[in-house]
DNA sequence: ATGCAATCTAAAGCTGACTTAAGGTCAAGT
DNA sequence: ACTTGACCTTAAGTCAGCTTTAGATTGCAT
């Protein structure tokens, strides 16, 4: 590794399309890593462009910050995945989607039965169950989508 | 309509599974709309339960209250959704349906690509969209997550 | 040596969908 | 009369995932 392995944020921002202030958010959170020059500025690994984009794509497939973290933190070393690595996580990631998928093709039969039937009835349609929401609290935003 | 029809917002919460705060933000939201008595509480329709049923039912379905209310504004009158409104309504959340579902199966088709030859590579990757910025200067491409 | 873009920090702001807090009022039962 | 519980309002807090702001510093090129 000589002094060329080492990009300033801006270029790793231009390499990944990220924002500059989210590579500096993602390294405040612990996702990523990197030194300072002399003057205090980050320097980063090449390699950190793909440990970004293994983030960009977990995120697009629906993981959060916290689980993507727990997913990098799995890693021997915290390191960047390798192929290896990343044939096992996105396997993982894999049986996510599936997750995802089954869970809409569930909503979509219900929704069906509900065109058919117009009811609206609280007390029978099955795409509103009260007791699904049941023990969800606190503040912030609901994922109501996740359950099937 | 007589006065059995008027319910205050705790009967309606219970009859809805909503929390009384998250009623009295709707109403604020202009999603539903009430009487007051001359104590000036809040009185409501029994329809309304129904009102609230759709707009939970709507929400299960990933859309935000702003697209709700746009269903409900579309309504002749503003009026509860009947059983034809309902049918309407939902062969359109059904459509939306359709294209998550076919979003993640094309995302999943390229994350088996990308399990089989776990490259990460930046510049092959299928999950990645190597499509350069045109015209952005600097030597290297901008890697950016493809949307498709 | 100078100019200016890139970088730095800390703190505050934003969206969405609510909840919680604080302090007061109303309605019903005893 | 008193107590209890449901209800009222306004304002601020919550969470995720960032962005924006403001003012200070660095680093590279001329």
């Amino acid at each position: 590794m000589n002094r060329n392995d080492l990009i300033p944020i801006g270029a790793l921002a231009r390499r990944t399309g990220l924002a500059v202030s989210a590579i500096r958010y993602y390294e405040q959170r612990g996702l990523i890593a990197c030194m300072r020059t002399s003057g205090n500025q980050r320097r980063f690994l090449r390699s950190d462009i793909r440990r970004l984009s293994f983030i960009l794509i977990a995120q697009k497939l629906g993981l959060g910050l916290a689980e993507i973290e727990r997913e990098l933190a799995a890693l021997p070393q915290g390191r960047t995945p390798t192929a290896r690595d990343w044939a096992r996580i996105s396997r993982s990631l894999r049986g996510e989607i599936d997750r995802r998928i089954a869970t809409l093709e569930r909503t979509r039969e219900k929704l069906d039965a509900c065109i058919g039937c117009g009811c609206l009835s609280l007390a029978r349609c099955r795409l509103y169950n009260p007791e699904d929401r049941a023990g969800v609290d606190g503040a912030g935003p609901r994922y109501v989508l996740d359950n099937g």
